[in-house]
DNA sequence: AACCCTATATATAATAA
DNA sequence: TTTATTATATATAGGGT
């Protein structure tokens, strides 16, 4: 795209690969925007640079990047609702809609493929699908924390109030117990616990 | 960059929108890809579209998308490190680093720009970077959510422990209380409580 | 680092197959 | 729906400021 062609391989002067960089992270930005715009998309771009002091640049078609982020969620909550199982099914999940799209995206390559011209773009393509069904079991992770959180303080909560009772029921035992010593006359205990 | 100069605006026409996003998707993806390689950065691309079936389309140039979050991961933890404060001091965090060099640019930007040509590209550079720093305290919220989830279990355990010495204290209390009183009727209670 | 310039490389809109 | 063609629009490498 410039007065000569450039392979595709890291540009080892410094100061080219710097300035090229600003240049195409712009370019990037921009057909980035575009898409969103023309095709009515949501699109969300990451560029971490390492040169030196570690920079993160950002662009999300959306007001806010959690907005995008809420979108991956909402994604993957359909999907759940699909395969609503328990943990021990988790493994099937991961073989739900998407992922058996792309597995059968996977067959139809290869089959009008011959393994002489397999070209590095069809790889990289797949490459890409791969890492996008990642990117929503990844998205799985972080709803199956915020249950796992909203789990642990129900536990914490009922835990709680059992320790309470038993509390009570020493109390009441001790109490009972001295005044059954005192007369001879122990009464028979009633331990009751009403929670869940 | 076709046979005619296309506004940035939605294409109306479906037929054409839908060819136009996979033609563009496919070359900023590409785009994204030779970024990455030229300059030596990670780069990553989301794409949510909306046609009906609301579909998910990713790039990363880290061989996994976990890959490059950890590495958004690792770039927060070090202003984490800078700022090491409990919640109530957390709106300090959001000064810190980035954010403040981020003030900073916006400063710069605004002192070199007359009001009058203020370029929109500027404003999109802005808007970029404040979402730069937004994606940085949505890493951020990860990390408390995973520390909390850390600190629920704990305190869980605690709890458990707590539960049990009272129940064994209970139990030896009940049975004193039979050895001391041979006709009681008192039977020992066995407290069991199992959820989750 | 951020802009200009310009020759060239790439991307893609319209169109057809 | 994708795929191929092709004319045109954009992006950008190299060079200078």
């Amino acid at each position: 795209m410039g007065r000569r062609k450039l392979e595709i391989k890291r540009i080892e002067d410094k100061r080219c690969r710097q300035v090229a960089f600003s240049k195409r992270r712009k370019g990037l930005i921009k057909k980035a925007n575009a898409l969103s715009i023309l095709c009515d998309v949501d699109v969300g771009v990451v560029i971490i640079s390492n040169d030196g002091t570690a920079r993160l640049h950002e662009y999300s078609s959306t007001n806010s990047v959690t907005g995008i982020l809420q979108r991956y969620d909402s994604h993957v909550e359909t999907e759940k609702e699909i395969s609503a199982e328990i943990q021990v099914t988790e493994h099937s999940k991961y073989s739900s809609m998407a992922t058996r799209e792309l597995l059968q995206e996977t067959e139809r390559q290869l089959e009008k493929t011959n393994a002489d011209d397999l070209a590095v773009t069809d790889l990289i393509h797949l490459e890409n699908e791969l890492q996008a069904a990642l990117i929503q079991i990844r998205s799985r992770q972080t709803n199956l924390l915020l249950e796992s959180v909203k789990g642990l303080h129900e536990k914490e909560k009922l835990l709680r109030e059992e320790n309470k009772h038993l509390e009570d029921n020493i109390a009441t035992t001790i109490k009972k117990n001295r005044r059954g010593n005192e007369m001879s006359d122990l009464q028979p205990q009633r331990v009751t616990l009403n929670f869940l």
